[in-house]
DNA sequence: GCGCATATAAAACGAACGTTTGACTTTTCG
DNA sequence: CGAAAAGTCAAACGTTCGTTTTATATGCGC
């Protein structure tokens, strides 16, 4: 061992950063445990030393990543007793800033959007620890919109129809960037893309209300 | 050779659907030729002598399965003389049917999805021959609500919104059939998801187009 | 019928990969 | 100190895969 005691658990850590990022560029199947261990400056067998397999090393980045990026969470946390829309676009522009703000390490959303492609047991993890606390943060924004007597349903659609709007910019840039050749994403159009999402967004709200509205006092009478 | 002059060209037709399945379920990387060829009833060599080679044949499946599903774009061609409100239900409905409807070849999808997470040189064929079209549709409903003067800039960023509202049901199922496993999507639950979506991006346009409205007077003041 | 291009088949090649092995070094602890 | 445990390393093993090679069968013009 070359220095021990504190590397001892070291090469482990790099080993999950190192797999990180290639399991994001190359996926599951093309990402090579050499590759890895080159990138981690450790040796082939340290793989299965520490994680057993390539599949239980893949749960293991995925999992660390995710909670690496849980750290974001709390950041868009809003003070609820702001306005609506701006605790909306708060939430937004937090969203958007976590795929689109420059020099990140861009790998944690590439792993998530690999883990969409094809889905592995660390997906419903992610659900339940990751995704469902940010619904529940949204669902409130929304509420305070169009009303706190708001059926679940119709929250929850208008949340997919906002956070479908944010990831688009994640899910479709490789599509984006070929249909829109000449345009560049720097801080000040992410700003505002935020604000477009943000009054677009509160229009829908605002109609998906009144229509909501009109319905129960159809119902009603 | 078993039969001749009908089948010559059908093994290359064979090789490309089972190479379109495969690679979707698969991803390129994991997808082997020895599985294709074996689901198309060719031999091994049958792909580099139709093909060329594994890469040629991934381009080939891509731009298959792309022609396949093209058949639907002249289906959401809607009347022009409609209005806004009936065109762009038409066109979401239409969109969303492609890939929330029951029963059909699930594989399209999912190769554009890959093509996506790891794009290739196909994917700006697509984007020409394929999106642009649409988005060139979707401009014009856009237009038709909003005021035809409106600024290119403008248009895009609500067709990207109306877009990713859509395509959210497309690349983001596998968490939400985790976010919300008990929900079913049959006939009648995508009919209300794109009367939904469409009364949301009505609201979103009118706001969207009253701010822009207000923001040209200022100027011109 | 004979050459020739076309298509398929079986077998094998060579490289790359995940994993294992066994020896070696360092740390831990009684 | 000294033996067991933990960690690292180079080398090799066995498998799988893309591709190539060689051979065989079929349709077509002359």
């Amino acid at each position: 061992m070359r220095e021990a005691a504190e590397e001892q658990f070291i090469t482990r850590q790099r080993l999950l950063e190192a797999a990180g990022e290639v399991f994001a560029e190359k996926g599951f199947r093309a990402a090579t445990i050499r590759d890895i261990c080159r990138r981690a400056d450790a040796n082939v067998a340290a793989v299965n030393y520490h994680f057993g397999d390539k599949e239980k090393l893949y749960a293991s980045a995925v999992r660390y990543a995710h909670r690496c990026a849980a750290g974001d969470v709390s950041a868009l946390t809003v003070p609820p007793d702001a306005a609506p829309r701006q605790r909306l676009h708060s939430f937004i522009a937090g969203m958007l800033g976590g795929f689109l703000k420059a020099g990140k390490p861009a790998w944690h959303g590439k792993l998530m959007a690999r883990e969409m492609a094809e889905p592995t047991a660390v997906l419903q993890q992610i659900a339940d620890d990751g995704v469902k606390p940010r619904l529940n943060l949204l669902s409130d924004i929304i509420r305070a919109e169009i009303g706190a007597d708001a059926p679940d349903e119709l929250v929850h659609r208008c949340a997919r129809s906002i956070v479908g709007q944010i990831l688009f910019y994640h899910f479709a840039r490789p599509m984006l960037v070929r249909v829109f050749p000449d345009e560049k994403v720097d801080a000040s159009a992410v700003e505002a893309l935020a604000e477009h999402i943000t009054s677009f967004s509160v229009g829908g709200l605002r109609r998906i209300a009144r229509s909501s509205r009109r319905r129960t006092e159809e119902k009603a009478s």
